[in-house]
DNA sequence: ATGCAACTTCAAGTCAACTTGACGTCAAGA
DNA sequence: TCTTGACGTCAAGTTGACTTGAAGTTGCAT
């Protein structure tokens, strides 16, 4: 059993943070001693996963919707396969983008982006989402 | 050249955000016909290049100081060095997370976060982050 | 028993990244 | 020529993810 402050050090995550995400159903406290929160153990795993989830890009709804909100993640094979997938699609893209920024980095062409081994580098990348855009008539790409 | 609408169309980027990326300097238009704006062709390179660099994370401001604000991008070596560094750490995270959830989808623990062999994913991919976490005396992990 | 640092709640503030709205302008087709 | 619709500017609004501040409460060391 942990109060807001330990979990606080440990974690990484300022108090303010703690409070906020419990208050949006992504942790919980267990109980209380006087008015402080009490915090079980296995809130330090969660949060790690939050911390990992979000660096992926995933917002806290996408978050809360793939681990769940409650006490023991209800977990649908189907939602996490599918969050697998977009994370496998968005390791390719980083996978291009560095190897983009390294390319230009020896590269010794005038403008980079007219350099044509960089602009396939970084269409590669993008293919899919360029399919997925010009597929919604015009730019409804919502964001 | 393309006005705003022709390159809204081919880059899936809102008319409005194109205005407001020319604003803070992350692409230009190279004059107008009327009052409209025209643009080259090379921006849309850039606008790919833009998107990929928002999914791996970084800010406007990050992705304007790596690929410069001018016509031609000033790239400063270290700087794309240091990006591209920064994404290898970002991929191995995101290859964590992918390998978590993989394999909660098939493990048949009860509560999953307590399952060591996703802790120990969860806990590898965090490593370095904690060791900072710690290292700043309290939380005063900024974010 | 008392003091006080560390907690609590709740409302409001902040920041990035855009979007929306009001209102104005222009170019091109009927 | 005149209308119309796609553009323009500028200020204000929105959303997500928190932080900050004010004001109150409490466990614990003295």
């Amino acid at each position: 059993m942990l109060d807001i402050s330990e979990l606080s050090r440990e974690s990484g995550f300022s108090p303010s943070k703690l409070r906020y995400y419990e208050e949006v159903g992504l942790i919980r406290s267990v109980g209380r001693r006087g008015l402080k929160r009490l915090y079980e153990d296995e809130v330090k795993t969660r949060i790690s996963l939050i911390s990992l989830a979000q660096t992926a890009g995933f917002s806290l709804g996408e978050i809360k919707e793939t681990i769940g909100s409650e006490g023991r993640p209800e977990l649908d094979r189907k939602v996490l396969a599918a969050r697998a997938d977009e994370i496998d699609v968005r390791i390719k893209e980083l996978a291009a983008l560095r190897d983009g920024l390294r390319h230009v980095m020896n590269c010794t062409a005038e403008n980079h982006l007219d350099c044509p081994r960089f602009q396939r580098i970084i269409r590669v990348a993008l293919t899919k989402k360029q399919v997925d855009a010009k597929r919604s008539k015009v730019y409804l790409g919502k964001r």
